[in-house]
DNA sequence: TTATATACAATCATGGATGTATGTAAATAG
DNA sequence: CTATTTACATACATCCATGATTGTATATAA
């Protein structure tokens, strides 16, 4: 293999992480070799190690790939323009609902996405230098605690939501009900018992909270 | 060492598993060596061997330890006596926080409990002859879901609950909400977010479902 | 009392993964 | 047009975990 140019290295680059994404999947993250990765890629250990420091660095890039984007939605779903006019879109508990259904249609739609999501939640120790994505983990959470509470503290403000519980609460409540609906969603290989009917139990979920 | 008694080689077997949860706790299960373990244990892998075939025998020895008493107290605890005469204790809903409340007790005041739940969470990848640890968790999932739906259930014909769900609904919502917050107890290393407000959760989760 | 099974310890052989170091041809900068 | 950097491939050295084998002293059964 000859040089390429910046363009083609890039792509080699993204080749790379697919290739792993593809062997972490069904090995784990701890017994495939970068060996396996590289010739999945169709390329040797070299490059491997020419865009990557090691495994954790290359397994941080396929994590940044899928954490971002959500992590942008979130903000444009949820809160964006969150004080503008009343109207059907524009409902915070509608706002919840549709983040909530986006999120799972991300995990249907997109193959990658799901298998990201799979690695880290079950092909993955979290252990020495990656411990710490623990601690990003938790910190993720806050932030969307935090803004499932703003999106809720409108809909106590606009009164579409009972008033029986403060904002802050609901937003736990919800942040713990998802968080094991994308534990379950993931887990569930054959699709029988939680992916089937995740959307109909978000809407539940909202469906409770509403006035 | 010389040869033991049974009593002494089931107490060495329960030392091996006593040193593995400690030592995947902190390394992780697939980078410790069972010499470490045999070491952290102060015998040598000829023990360990002796006792279990493999790293993967010894982790399933280390689990069951732990998920076989929690699904008996799961009969105890929400099913036994379901049809005895009305009492503050008998409440369904009752029932479900008690046991709600008690296996966040169990992960409080046990060490190993918790332990074992973190390396199963965080520390193990589920893959290759692990796999199907998986489907076990999904298999217990849904009897967790039956026993729930068949408290509610009564919940319902008692009329303690509100009846603008059905009782699988309830089960399934709770589930998740338990499955979530789980998961986010245990990766709560500091105790900051969830660990201290989890019983207050529960308590507020049972008090809305309560008429 | 003897024979056998038990409960380990100690040793060995093997392979596989990692990281690094070196080679190299083409792209790109000057 | 030349020098240097880039984007890899190849080769090397090291380490470490595994599983199997063998050794051994004692508990236990007959």
């Amino acid at each position: 293999m000859v040089r390429k140019t910046k363009e083609d290295a890039e792509l080699t680059r993204q080749c790379i992480i697919n290739a792993a994404r593809e062997v972490f999947v069904v090995k784990g993250v701890s017994k495939t070799s970068l060996d396996e990765i590289a010739k999945h890629a169709g390329v040797t250990r070299g490059a491997v190690y020419w865009h990557f420091t090691n495994k954790s660095d290359l397994l941080h890039a396929m994590r940044d790939q899928v954490i971002l984007p959500l992590i942008d939605r979130m903000d444009d779903t949820l809160l964006l323009n969150l004080d503008k006019e009343q109207s059907a879109e524009n409902d915070p508990l509608t706002r919840i609902e549709n983040f909530l259904l986006g999120t799972i249609e991300a995990l249907s739609d997109h193959e990658p996405t799901r298998q990201t999501y799979e690695i880290m939640m079950t092909k993955c120790e979290y252990v020495g230098e990656f411990a710490e994505v623990m601690q990003q983990i938790m910190s993720n959470c806050s932030s969307i605690v935090d803004k499932l509470e703003q999106a809720y503290a409108k809909g106590l403000e606009k009164q579409v939501i009972k008033p029986s519980l403060t904002a802050k609460q609901y937003a736990q409540d919800t942040h713990l009900f998802f968080s094991g609906l994308l534990h379950l969603w993931v887990k569930d290989m054959d699709g029988l018992c939680y992916r089937s009917q995740a959307k109909q139990q978000i809407q539940t979920h909202i469906q409770i909270r509403r006035m």
